[in-house]
DNA sequence: CGATTTCCGACCGATCTAGTCGGGAATCAT
DNA sequence: ATGATTCCCGACTAGATCGGTCGGAAATCG
């Protein structure tokens, strides 16, 4: 029940590229490098990021990755639902072969809700709010 | 991304329980029956579930499951995290070999917020809040 | 004893995870 | 035009996990 590690690491890049300086586009293997990704895998992921509107690319020398829109408008649900397909949703698959018993749809509405919650969650926060809760002060600020 | 089939099988399973005339256990075939759950599957999740401190059984005639507590105090939580072997973690496996960049901490940071977000909610209903959800009456006076 | 019911370990096919491999295509400087 | 650079992309794979099944042993009761 843990995030996908192909998950893990398209955060990872995204983060990071969120992060850079926005005047020239990021190498694979410098993502790779600073991220700790597997080189190859990493392509993969890019790849199906682009496909999927977030990222845009340029071949040769000087090319690399960036980001297609500001970091305020790419939430991690945007990037988690592109690589695993699908948000985490804790409700079953909808409308299967559900049986009907007393507290049946109870479970399901209980379960429905906190997939709500986290979803919207997800949706929440953006590569911007992820940046802002890097810096100490930030820390600070929420008392933590 | 979605709860595992085995721990849907589970809450059924607990939620029937929960639902069910205290005065005499279930067997496992009505269970299974009523829940839609293959037989064989369901003696292993129950067996779990006993394990863990959530069931208890007798054999012979008159035998079969009950709640080895009251309804009020079986968290969705305990029951997820028995068949599942650990709660729904976003955050991926703690103090890996995360590699430290700009943003990483915030990354971390911004999962773990979700993660104990949903964990909470998972921790926080119960057997009888899921049969509560279930009448008519308690959708109204949710106002749904 | 024998019926009932839970207990338990072993096994299994299909799918998913977490990658790797090898080469093709675009872009650019010279 | 050539060659270096960099992204593009399909095919492949070892191992783990999922979703069960099978066959029987052990307890409990009349």
């Amino acid at each position: 029940m843990t995030i996908s590690r192909k998950a893990e690491y398209a955060l990872r890049a995204m983060t990071l590229l969120a992060g850079a300086p926005p005047d020239r586009p990021m190498l694979i293997q410098e993502l790779a490098e600073t991220g700790g990704i597997p080189l190859k895998f990493l392509e993969q992921i890019l790849l199906t990021l682009k496909r999927g509107g977030l990222l845009r690319s340029k071949r040769g020398v000087g090319g690399g990755y960036h980001l297609d829109k500001p970091a305020r408008q790419i939430a991690i649900a945007d990037i988690i639902a592109l690589i695993d397909g699908g948000l985490c949703a804790l409700a079953p698959a909808e409308t299967d072969d559900a049986p009907e018993f007393t507290g049946a749809r109870g479970l399901r509405a209980a379960l429905a809700d906190i997939d709500a919650l986290v979803n919207g969650q997800l949706r929440a926060v953006s590569l911007e709010d992820v940046l802002q809760r890097d810096t100490p002060d930030a820390m600070l600020a929420f008392g933590i």
